[in-house]
RNA sequence: GCGCCUGUAGCUCAGCUGGAUAGAGCAUCAGACUACGAAUCUGAGGGCCGUAGGUUCGAAUCCUACCAGGCGCGCCA
């Protein structure tokens, strides 16, 4: 609606230029919004306003000139009026709003999917935890997101890829090795000092006991640095499968899980910085490589190779990055703990040496969350161990109630989470409120059922007995679901999916409690079941892209 | 010290890339079930949009400077 409105503004402004009755002015993006006051209209224009300026002219003028020469060749306009400044505000025919039921009720679970990603290939990266032990509550945010994300691209005509990136070549697996070694000792009776930088959590001590309950003490004489690589590989496979379990219980699924190791194989690290050094891009100072990031506004040079001689992180985020494309990806979103906010100047530098654009990585910052326990925050520590998983999250709050929440912030917001609050069966738990909604429709159309009425169609129906404000209100409501998941998957923003569907809600709950869908009347009762129907299946599609039921019962 | 993010109702947050009288939820107060599900609804109160300047027809939104909080500033990942 939106768009095709968008159109008829440029092809009434491009008229007025040829008549002469505009200078000949740069065409501006045309912004369609919907007025926060209804008495604005169904959708408003500031185009005359914009204008304006370039045309030196009374931006009233211009919405007239623009008014006077729009062509609403579908009919769809009822009436425009100029106001204020020289605001166009549009009021629409009330049967294009009736339509709307037709579309939602043909197209059922496509509704709102719309085609702006033009099939581009897309790679969202997200979680990416190192194995060295369980998710915790700040990874389940990323991972919604990530999710959720996905979902939506997908429904907006992107063809997108899930990858979670395995950080299993690092110092942080040999610690994780050290770890197990140390409480496989222990555990047989030896007494030592804990080793620096090392993993205390329970699941260690798990691990090396079911090493000793397999393999015995043989370990105890063996060679202590391909014990602890052989530790490394037990235990990185061991807390991998239980991070894809915990990942599946929470309905997060991957295409592609990638190992950094796969960017050592035949010296593929070394030779892309051989090759960037050719061209340029990275220099010596005698002892250490440096990649010259400042090029490209980092605040100063990065190292890529160690005086020890190894390759930093950093060297092997190159490459990685470097694959991706290498693998055809038009865009890739890479989402991050805002902690590593710090890191994003270095890796545009990178990606931008290797000829891609700096769009061409998006990188979502999500912000850290405060658990909280009736208010009070609750405590927590990587290093003792001592950290709420998400595992445990998942078995007191649920899956349904703990992403909705996940998902009720702007991903750029710290976000507060209460435990006792998400399990909460009651209003102060907005995601119920949503579920509400489609299980009371589901029940009307039940009852409607079970009374031996037939569920109409929308060719049984006269949509133009939807009159009631309530009615007008959810019509247009779900005319906008196509242009809110459009403006979602623009910004990359999830959370204005979750305000959608809270007013969504809120307007049936509203309608449903001052009007009686199935009454007396024959064809007043089956319009109304059209659209409740209707509403049904926008609620449970947006459900479907935040990966949260929508139950028919409660 | 430098950089990034955030300051909006008592609390938690939206505000659609600059629009019209700044909005929700929770909490508080007052109401609505012999009604298709009260996990719901109706109404009320509550604001110097951190502060001060600037840009223009118009600023919560953009620019500058301060103030407050968070996070970074490794040859860790």
């Amino acid at each position: 609606m939106k768009n095709k409105l968008a159109l008829m503004i440029a092809d009434a402004v491009t008229v007025c230029t040829k008549k002469g009755l505009l200078p000949d002015v740069q065409l501006p993006h045309i912004e369609i919004e919907v007025p926060a006051n209804p008495e604005h209209g169904d959708y408003a224009s500031n185009t005359a306003m914009i204008l304006a300026s370039q045309a030196k002219q009374n931006p009233r003028k211009i919405a007239q000139a623009i008014q006077e020469n729009l062509a609403d060749s579908e009919g769809i306009i009822g009436q425009i009026q100029i106001a204020g400044p020289g605001f166009l505000n549009f009021r629409l025919k009330d049967n294009v709003w009736q339509k709307i039921l037709r579309e939602v009720l043909d197209q059922k679970n496509r509704y709102g999917c719309v085609n702006v990603g033009g099939e581009k290939k897309v790679q969202v990266e997200f979680v990416s935890a190192n194995p060295t032990g369980p998710l915790h509550i700040g990874h389940a945010r990323g991972a919604v997101v990530g999710d959720v994300l996905s979902n939506l691209l997908t429904a907006t005509g992107y063809q997108v890829s899930k990858e979670y990136y395995i950080n299993d070549a690092g110092n942080q697996m040999n610690n994780l090795g050290k770890s197990v070694l140390y409480r496989y000792r222990e555990l047989l009776g030896e007494k030592m000092e804990f080793p620096e930088n090392c993993y205390r959590g329970d699941y260690i001590r798990d691990i090396s006991s079911d090493i000793i309950r397999e393999q015995g003490n043989r370990y105890l004489t063996e060679n202590e640095d391909e014990t602890i690589s052989c530790f490394n590989a037990i235990a990185g496979g061991v807390i991998l499968e239980g991070i894809k379990q915990d990942l599946q219980d929470f309905g997060v699924t991957f295409d592609c899980y990638f190992s950094e190791k796969e960017l050592y194989r035949e010296n593929g690290v070394r030779n892309l910085l051989v090759s960037l050094q050719k061209q340029g891009f990275i220099y010596s100072d005698g002892e250490t490589l440096w990649f010259k990031t400042t090029n490209y506004g980092d605040e100063k040079d990065r190292v890529v190779i160690r005086k020890n001689g190894d390759p930093t992180y950093f060297a092997a985020d190159i490459a990685y990055h470097r694959n991706k494309f290498a693998r055809g990806f038009d865009l890739l979103i890479d989402i991050w703990g805002a902690d590593h906010h710090g890191y994003m100047p270095r890796l545009w530098a990178a990606i931008q040496a290797l000829g891609h654009k700096k769009d061409d990585l998006k990188i979502i910052l999500v912000q850290l969350v405060n658990l909280l326990r009736a208010g009070e925050p609750v405590a927590m520590s990587t290093r003792s161990g001592e950290f709420v998983t998400l595992r445990e999250v998942l078995d007191e709050v649920g899956r349904d109630a703990a992403r909705y929440n996940f998902l009720m912030r702007r991903s750029d917001s710290h976000l507060d989470f209460d435990l006792d609050v998400a399990k909460k069966q009651s209003n102060e738990n907005p995601v119920y409120y949503v579920q509400y909604a489609h299980a009371r429709i589901c029940s009307i159309l039940r009852m409607a059922t079970e009374r031996g009425m037939k569920l109409p169609s929308y060719g049984d129906i006269d949509p133009a007995l939807l009159v009631q404000p309530d009615e007008k209100n959810l019509l247009k409501m779900m005319a906008r679901y196509p242009e809110m998941l459009e403006g979602a998957a623009r910004t990359l923003e999830v959370h204005r999916i979750t305000f959608y569907l809270n007013e969504l809600a809120g307007i049936f709950h509203g309608y449903y409690n001052k009007n009686k869908v199935v009454s007396e009347e024959a064809s007043l009762s089956a319009a109304r079941l059209v659209l409740v129907d209707a509403v049904r299946i926008v609620l449970s599609n947006a459900l479907a892209i935040l990966g949260v039921s929508a139950p028919e019962k409660m």
